[in-house]
DNA sequence: TCACATATTGAGCAAATGCCCAACAAGACT
DNA sequence: AGTCTTGTTGGGCATTTGCTCAATATGTGA
């Protein structure tokens, strides 16, 4: 049925022809996994012989770690792009939400997945980590120019950041399943701290949130 | 240099080899990953035949998934056996107590890789949501008896166990790398969210946490 | 228009994995 | 001791994977 459609060859500049071949591998590690990155596949998508992927990545792992580090820099720079024209609590009510979206899963599984296979992989541990603190670093500015704008109160603000970041990974691991119960109750969660850490009276944030879950009525009387 | 070392055949009967098989497997998922749980590994370790692996378990997915399943059940039989002999706060202390020492670092992340791999092994799937249900079910039954002992107040204890179970992965989430910073933060926002959870007072569980986080100092005056 | 640098292919090797099955022998039973 | 059930082996086949390399042809520059 499906023939093997030799397309005719066509030549392409080294850094384009990389590019194309880190995105298709990031594309594959996102929606199937990064066990499913192998040079066959990869050549598959591209339209390309499997012998071109060894050529421009000799190695797989490395290929599976730059697919990891292409696929987190565009959900950062999605989330946590530096942008001056929006107010600090606005951005970071962007973030949780964001990621407590069920559209951002395909990422969190990534993330999981990046951790797991780094165990066998050193190249894809060091972009892991690498992506890790960028992340961190990124999130510790955002909150550091709340303080100084007035919006946040915060006494580490690397501190606060990490414990953000480590609560959004647990709002995700459960990217697999019926993620609502665990959303709702995480993501409660996560507002209620987020507050808490950024010195913000308690509905600060979570109020305004878009995916709001669902009755955060703080009841401090029991 | 190593001989072959051909021992002599040894007859077991089905259960007992089944069992040594998925203790083999289960160890070696715990210890070097799911990924590496095959017909010739396990064979080596049993010291036995790959062809008999595969008579007990004729499809390797099944193996992982009992591998899992064995492993899982030893954990919980160590954190949470109903234990009518201590009350439920030291129950619960010893449990946090339990997931965040770095012991547990492999049970950690044998969670995090099963649920990687239960993407693409359906009998693995079943396995980690039975487990996750028999965990969840075995807390929430720990926070009820402590509700009628007087121990702990709470509205749901469905609910507070769940969030209790989420947090636990959460500060296991990051169990390949440096743990100390991440386990010491996660660590008090957890008996923090226990504490408030079981309605009791902050400090109430920390406060006799054996390993307890730093200075888990509440300090709600700013 | 033609040559040439090099991007790309085609073919293949070695290793690892899952799975199958006929033959073998350990040990229980008579 | 001999028999017979069945746990166990040995060998092998089909796939998939990573990787190599000489040969090919594309598109640019002379």
């Amino acid at each position: 049925m499906t023939a093997p459609e030799a397309t005719p060859r066509k030549r392409r500049s080294p850094e384009e022809r990389r590019l194309e071949i880190a995105s298709a591998a990031a594309r594959i590690g996102l929606a199937e996994g990064l066990e499913r990155i192998t040079l066959r596949r990869v050549a598959e998508d591209v339209g390309v012989r499997p012998g071109l992927i060894s050529h421009y990545f000799p190695e797989v792992d490395g290929l599976v770690a730059t697919a990891f580090a292409h696929a987190a820099e565009t959900e950062r720079a999605d989330m946590l792009a530096p942008d001056t024209t929006r107010p600090p609590d606005e951005r970071v009510i962007a973030l949780l939400d964001e990621v407590l979206s069920p559209a951002s899963a395909d990422f969190s599984r990534l993330w999981l997945n990046a951790r797991i296979v780094s165990r066998y992989n050193a190249l894809l541990r060091q972009s892991l980590a690498e992506q890790e603190t960028l992340n961190r670093e990124l999130l510790t500015a955002l909150i550091r120019t709340g303080v100084e704008t007035g919006d946040f109160v915060c006494a580490s603000p690397e501190r606060s950041a990490l414990l953000i970041l480590v609560l959004l990974d647990a709002a995700s691991t459960y990217a697999n399943e019926d993620v609502t119960e665990v959303t709702a109750l995480v993501g409660a969660l996560l507002f209620e701290t987020a507050e808490r850490e950024l010195g913000l009276a308690p509905g600060a944030l979570s109020a305004r949130s878009a995916h709001l879950p669902p009755a955060a009525a703080p009841d401090p009387a029991s």
